[in-house]
RNA sequence: GGUCGCAUAGCUCAGCUGGAUAGAGCACCUGCCUUCUAAGCAGGCGGUCGAAGGUUCGAAUCCUUCUGCGAUCACCA
């Protein structure tokens, strides 16, 4: 039984045998630093079973755990607030049990807990990563690492949008003006040579309609008559229809963007358990479609098209089929989950990471798929993102006003390097190792200052000025990590040495201690919330608290070899979590920096 | 128009299921490098938590209305 439940029990007695009232549950929480004390009961919440003064209520259950719980030292009550002192030791104990677990917090998968799959990136394929798949593989990345360590197994998967009009588009540009250029004729990255003949294709198109229209064509006509369109789609046809020429040649351009990716996924750290392709799933689902229809989840109108009603939910009706017997968006989807469901029986939920444009289709398909009665519909989540704006305001391809992945990275990691040019540290480093180290430090900054932030939330991007390396950054961080690896290569500890339970702590020493003590909780609730901000915000109050130590007690050169065993322990501890909870958000630790 | 989300210091963000005087960082100001890495620490300045009502012993947090911003409401994906 853990301190708070032994609380818990007799604050549950005391209530009995001094005013008679049996109280279902009691809640702490955190003292104030202000206050004398470590954990709080708020006694207002209780007078409503009690008739009395919050004061001295208070004051006669302080006086009951002091006399019934060992480690409870001491009270105070301050208004309503039972501030409740407990002792040294019972910290002490804690840190000895923890200090040598070096993965103190996060727990191995249940046998008997079901998997859970999280699906991220999913990018097309005739583009490259930009700074809004960054987002998504970084959120989907961490969250996946969460709640590994909550103790779930997890499978990480995405789906790759690999076939369709888009992707014809610039199959159709390279063809036609490529010059049988390749990624090794070029030296472009694969993923960026096929982006700039969809560019290409756009450029086109456009010219064409504007051409179009001159001749006195509607620009509506103009749209759908452009030939060069009219090219793509019958592309699309023959693809659909298996013509081998085309098929060969969209695997050959496929083949390009997923070595583009590959490099980029790699560089972003990001990996999956399980790939699904589009071009392979996008005729699932409509055996489900037929399927509900028998069952009644679904109806057919008089044109043939098949939709659901969601009126009854609150929301409207969805197709999914087309009249024509083609799958919608939605039927691929339905198809997609049901197909990862019979793929991994282990699965009991799925997460999708999208962004939150996509919503209300999140909404409607959980609720189809629960219609047709998956025992694992209730387990869906689309963990929902909101968009990365730039100062010049969104983001569009077609606009050049995206912010390249790659280009991103390489940037940040330039800055990592000037930055620490400057403070000139690294003496005895090589250049590959600086340029390994400047990586992680841009790498880490970038990471951190998207992670920190609540999913939900739009950020604005400024890459002039949006990453700093001073305050709640992730070189910061960093920084701290490396300054107690510093410590721990010049620590000389006996070795026979232990911690003594009698050892009198210093007020920095406890603190740190308690934001220690509470990393396994962190963990849970981010997990709870798919937040990796809850993470990265603990990670920034844990290092906040280690600086403080750091700074106003000596560890090294403490006074008593108790005292320099004990602090180099906790900081050893903290470097630990430190490395546990970036890992969980993806980002690498330096030894020196 | 319907639905959903967001609104906290000049700027970027925390604030868990309602709890004590709303917290960090950046910027600005003041101290601290002959002790373990100053990418640091200690402190100062700065807020009618978008507005108004309501519930409560207690509201940034819950409810209602309103304002502003965004998303969404396709036989597109």
């Amino acid at each position: 039984m853990n301190l708070q439940e032994t609380l818990s029990d007799n604050v549950k007695q005391a209530t009995k045998s001094i005013f008679n009232v049996e109280l279902d549950t009691v809640e702490f929480q955190a003292t104030r630093k202000e206050f004398a004390g470590d954990i709080t009961l708020v006694v207002f919440p209780l007078l409503k079973f009690i008739k009395g003064n919050p004061v001295s209520i208070g004051e006669q259950i302080g006086m009951h755990l002091v006399e019934n719980v060992k480690n409870v030292k001491g009270f105070n009550v301050v208004k309503g607030f039972l501030n409740i002192e407990i002792n040294d030791s019972y910290y002490i104990e804690f840190f000895d049990k923890i200090k040598n677990d070096t993965s103190f917090g996060i727990l191995n998968p249940k046998l008997d807990d079901k998997a859970v799959m999280v699906e991220y990136s999913s990018p097309n394929t005739n583009k490259p990563l930009h700074l809004g798949h960054i987002r998504n593989n970084l959120l989907g990345y961490s969250v996946s690492e969460i709640i590994k360590a909550s103790g779930k197994k997890v499978y990480k998967t995405q789906i790759i949008n690999d076939r369709g009009i888009h992707i014809c588009k610039s199959m159709l540009a390279w063809q036609k003006f490529g010059n049988k250029e390749t990624p090794e004729s070029t030296g472009l990255k694969g993923d960026k040579l096929v982006g700039n003949y969809y560019v290409k294709f756009d450029q086109e198109y456009k010219r064409e309609i504007k051409e179009l229209i001159a001749d006195g064509q509607t620009e509506e006509d103009a749209k759908k008559q452009a030939p060069i369109i009219v090219e793509a789609q019958q592309m699309l046809q023959k693809w659909e229809a298996g013509d081998l020429e085309t098929v060969a040649l969209w695997e050959k351009m496929n083949g390009w963007v997923y070595e583009g990716f590959a490099e980029t996924y790699k560089n972003l750290g990001v990996d999956f358990d399980k790939l699904y392709y589009e071009s392979q799933t996008y005729l699932l689902g409509k055996e489900f479609v037929a399927e509900g229809l028998r069952t009644g989840v679904f109806y057919k109108k008089e044109d043939g098209s098949v939709w659901c009603d969601l009126t009854p939910d609150g929301l409207d009706e969805k197709i999914v089929l087309r009249s024509d017997g083609t799958a919608v968006y939605m039927t691929q989807d339905i198809g997609t989950a049901i197909q990862r469901a019979k793929d991994f029986p282990d699965v009991g939920g799925m997460v999708y990471t999208v962004g939150n444009e996509q919503e209300y289709h999140f909404k409607v398909l959980f609720l189809i798929i629960q219609k047709l009665g998956f025992d694992w519909a209730k387990n869906l989540y689309h963990l929902s993102y909101g968009m990365v704006d730039l100062p010049s305001g969104k983001m569009k391809s077609r606009e050049g006003t995206v912010v390249d992945a790659d280009d991103l990275i390489d940037e940040m990691t330039e800055t990592a390097g000037h930055i620490s040019e400057e403070l000139g540290k690294l003496e005895g480093y090589s250049d590959q190792e600086k340029n390994e180290l400047y990586k992680t430090i841009g790498l880490g900054a970038l990471k951190y200052y998207i992670l920190k932030v609540d999913p939900r939330k739009r950020i604005l991007f400024d890459p002039q000025e949006s990453i700093d390396f001073q305050g709640n950054t992730g070189p910061f961080i960093q920084y701290t990590y490396a300054r107690i690896q510093s410590i721990l290569r010049k620590a000389t500890l006996d070795q026979s040495a232990s911690l003594d339970i009698n050892y009198k702590m210093h007020e920095k020493e406890k603190e740190l201690l308690k934001q220690i003590q509470i990393f396994p909780e962190a963990i849970q609730n981010a997990a709870q919330n798919y937040s990796p901000a809850l993470i990265a915000n603990y990670t920034y109050d844990l290092v906040k608290e280690f600086n403080s130590f750091y700074q106003n007690v000596s560890i090294l050169g403490a006074d008593t070899s108790e005292e320099k065993y004990f602090r180099v322990q906790l900081s050893r501890a903290v470097s630990t979590i430190i490395k546990n909870a970036f890992g969980l958000l993806g980002i690498d630790v330096p030894e020196r920096m």
